[in-house]
RNA sequence: GCCCGAGUGGCGGAAUAGGUAGACGCACAGGACUUAAAAUCCUGCGAGCAUUAAAACUCGUGCCGGUUCAAGUCCGGCCUCGGGCACCA
């Protein structure tokens, strides 16, 4: 085994002395960004799984390079969030102090890795530098009036006397003392990003994800077209509904309120049977999230009482009543309930002993008759009037024309999207820069005095009554409202941990700007983030928080692109050697660290590489990772074939051009495990050979240097020549990229009876000629009639006999 | 329940446009080298049948069916596992 360890170290500090990555905004070459998502600097150090994203998109960009492209692979740190925070409890230190560990441990890490970052790009959201423009941005958010306080629900656990994100509060109960959580009404910064929900649809159009994260933003977003209809109230008074199924409409037996929702509030006066009702707003309000889901099969509610609701299509009365599956927030918080034709109002039927009526043909003795039951199958309707008869799909359109010609209903989009909940309850993260004054209301933080900055305290605790640790600190809340003077008070939630990830993309392009968060020239440049790698676990919530961002600032002028990420890939995971996700408690965890000293940086990327597709999951195996450095080895030892000889092996040829074409369409195409294979074919073919000659054996070398940059150099190096990173990447020739010879399969009535070898020219009467002498193929065709042979060129030949 | 993704040897996994299933690697077995071990090199390695050897043959990509000269690949219907969302009207 070579010295791997002083051949590392040796060409990281070249890489890092010269600084051979440095990329600058410019330049005669075409601009390619690669990005790979930002780790947070965890205290246990680098993962195996960041090594497999980082090395794929190192790999790529070290090709990119060579071919020609300025290439930007930045990287970065996202350290705001709960766990330094409360690591900075425990151990009553600064959790800038903790995160700046933690950055240094990784950044060593990556660099023993031989990662081709620009690190002079390098930043952490938690640098004042940095999140001034978080800030910043969080103003101009405010300033176009997408930023408002709201009241919103919050995990509480009144135990810890903290606020719980909905992670720590899995399952109802407090994640640190198993307390039960209550939900708690909490004023909160919001940000308007339903607004973008159309935009956000549409703006999939100008990327190039791919097609699983397209789905995933778009079930997010939850876009459902249907029919919004007011509903009179028996007395006076009236509300909406927002239903997907308006064909159902004369099937409506009873109406369901949300008990969190305003309408119930109007109506109470009215409400015969208040104290039950009451009692269950109450027990609503107290349940979580959570728990509301598991009661699911309950179905619970309580009619209201003294309160009916008039159908508006035949003016039939119907019940009104209260049940936990509405939600206050989605819809109207109100809902038509037609039994016959919804599981959950059936099931809710039964258990409340509700009236069924069946307006659409089919069988409903067991269960409701839905909508995929009956969509799309020229189903007709009954029992509605002069609509019975129709088609559902007829009755669909000619009853929402009748609704809106009366006035009483809307064709509405509606969205699962809602706002975005933006404040948390903590230390560590962004202050948002507003300022509370008595008399001038929500006052944004004078730009020019931003960032406002964390302060340096010792005590992280959270405050007794929910608000964050900020409170406690008189000099930080106590401030004097820029507009009037007067005394003030600052807020004193922070961001969520998305934010900083929101527009780190954008800063990379213009990491030092102290003018604006990147100039609209760097932006301009660099255009698009050309890849964009991360977990399949982001996909959905960070990329759509990362859109809207870049959609807003589009939207005032600050980016020059609606959309600034192109592609979007995902990766899978690295599992254990149990073939479970790897944890401590399962004692399954490989460290990066380990691999790295036994076996060299190398080794480890061209395992990660090779040990499986992409982009799906893989479990570790270190006798996998052996094969790996047993490969290496062997390219070392090839050397020892190599002749003096500058020129092209030429009976290499073919092989050379096949493996140029393979690795250069895999390293692009996320087929890393099989552009290792194809290294690994070329190194078995010279290892047939006597002898090699310089130029033959520098080519695997070349092709080899994104996967496994240091030995590559280091025994390009010996050879004599200068630094693969200053060459350029190799080009095919197509024509001999197949070989002229090859040997193709005989099949008689479809099963394979011989191989032939043919020249790939070979055209299809002399492929039949060939295929009718194989002794095999004469036993199977003798005595039975030839009805046809199909014979590719170069592929197969099937003969067809009975 | 809904939405994604995946099921191929003992294992990780290959298989551009349907065209010799199992590339490449691991593990294992036998042999060479060695005093020995490690390393390295050579050979074998889906199952069955056969076994003196080889050829040939039969089956085989989760299951059932279909399209096709030809299906891991396309179509219809299932099953299992993994992930995400979860009363969204």
């Amino acid at each position: 085994m070579y010295d791997f360890k002083s051949v590392e170290k040796k060409w990281q500090n070249i890489w890092d002395e010269k600084k051979v990555f440095k990329v600058e905004n410019g330049g005669e070459k075409k601009p390619y960004y690669i990005l790979v998502e930002f780790p947070y600097p965890s205290g246990s150090g680098l993962h195996v799984g960041h090594v497999r994203s980082y090395t794929a998109q190192d790999a790529l960009s070290r090709m990119k390079r060579m071919q020609g492209f300025n290439v930007l692979y930045p990287m970065g740190f996202d350290a705001f969030g709960a766990p330094a925070e409360e690591y900075a409890i425990k151990t009553h230190q600064h959790p800038k102090n903790v995160v700046k560990q933690n950055v240094e441990v990784f950044t060593k890490q990556m660099k023993t890795l031989g990662f081709s970052f620009d690190w002079d790009r390098a930043f952490s959201t938690t640098d004042p530098d940095y999140y001034k423009w978080t800030q910043w941005q969080f103003i101009q958010f405010f300033k176009h009036d997408m930023a408002y306080k709201a009241t919103t629900k919050v995990n509480w656990c009144p135990n810890c006397k903290m606020v719980l994100s909905n992670e720590d509060a899995a399952g109802g109960v407090c994640e640190r003392c198993g307390t039960q959580v209550e939900q708690k009404e909490k004023s909160q910064w919001m940000l308007k990003m339903s607004s973008y929900s159309e935009d956000l649809l549409n703006g999939l159009d100008d990327t190039n994800f791919a097609e699983k994260v397209k789905l995933g933003q778009i079930n997010w977003i939850g876009k459902s077209t249907g029919v919004e209809m007011d509903v009179n109230i028996v007395g006076g008074g009236k509300f909406s509904i927002f239903t997907t199924c308006i064909e159902t409409v004369y099937g409506i037996t009873f109406f369901v309120i949300a008990p969190d929702g305003k309408l119930i509030k109007e109506l109470m006066p009215r409400v015969e049977n208040k104290n039950e009702v009451e009692q269950y707003i109450k027990e609503t309000s107290l349940k979580s999230a959570m728990d509301r889901t598991e009661l699911n099969k309950g179905k619970s509610g309580v009619e209201v009482k003294g309160v009916k609701a008039i159908n508006p299509v035949n003016g039939k009365e119907v019940p009104i009543f209260l049940g936990d599956f509405v939600l206050g927030d989605y819809g109207t918080g109100a809902v038509m309930a037609v039994p016959a034709h919804d599981q959950r109002d059936f099931e809710y039927a039964k258990v409340h002993n509700l009236d069924i009526i069946q307006v659409i043909e089919g069988d409903i003795s067991t269960k409701a008759l839905e909508k995929h039951d009956y969509l799309g199958k020229g189903i007709k309707l009954i029992n509605s009037e002069e609509f019975s008869g129709l088609t559902v799909e007829e009755a669909k359109e000619k009853i929402t024309d009748m609704l809106e010609e009366k006035g009483i209903a809307r064709r509405v989009n509606n969205y699962k999207m809602r706002d975005w909940v933006f404040g948390r309850q903590r230390f560590w993260g962004e202050p948002i820069p507003m300022i509370y004054c008595q008399k001038c209301g929500w006052v944004s933080v004078p730009e020019e005095d931003l960032p406002v900055v964390l302060p340096d305290v010792t005590e992280y605790e959270p405050t007794d009554n929910g608000e964050s640790p900020l409170a406690k600190i008189e000099e930080f809340v106590n401030c004097k409202c820029p507009k009037c003077g007067m005394d003030a008070k600052r807020e004193t939630d922070t961001m969520p941990q998305w934010a900083g990830s929101s527009w780190y993309f954008l800063r990379f392009m213009d990491p030092h700007n102290d003018k604006e968060f990147a100039s609209m020239d760097a932006m301009k440049y660099w255009n698009k983030v050309d890849w964009y790698n991360g977990g399949m676990e982001h996909t959905a919530r960070h990329l759509l928080y990362a859109r809207f961002w870049v959609q807003f600032l589009y939207n005032i002028g600050l980016v020059p692109n609606k959309e600034m990420i192109w592609t979007r890939v995902s990766h899978g995971m690295i599992l254990g050697s149990d073939n479970q996700k790897m944890s401590k408690s399962k004692g399954n965890v490989i460290n990066p660290d380990d691999i790295v000293n036994e076996f060299g940086a190398d080794t480890l990327r061209l395992y990660e590489l090779f040990m499986g597709d992409y982009e799906m999951d893989a479990p570790w195996n270190t006798d996998s990772l052996k094969g790996c450095s047993r490969f290496i080895d062997r390219v070392v030892r090839l050397k020892n074939k190599v002749n003096e000889n500058d020129e092209y092996s030429k009976d290499l040829e073919v092989i050379q051009n096949k493996t140029i074409k393979k690795v250069t369409y895999d390293l692009s195409h996320m087929g890393y495990n099989t552009a290792v294979s194809a290294l690994m074919i070329l190194a078995n073919t010279y290892d047939e050979k006597e002898s090699i000659s310089k130029k033959d054996y520098q080519l695997l070398l070349v092709l080899l240097n994104p996967i496994c940059p240091h030995i590559s150099e280091e025994l390009n190096e010996e050879l004599g020549y200068s630094p693969i990173y200053g060459m350029s990447w190799p080009t095919f020739d197509e024509a001999k990229t197949v070989d002229e010879e090859k040997s193709i399969g005989v099949q008689v009535n479809g099963k394979l009876r011989a191989t032939i070898n043919v020249n790939v020219n070979d055209d299809e009467e002399i492929l039949k000629e060939k295929a009718l002498k194989e002794e095999n193929v004469i036993k199977f065709t003798e005595g039975k009639e030839i009805i046809k042979v199909i014979a590719i060129k170069g592929k197969i030949v099937n003969i067809v006999v009975k």
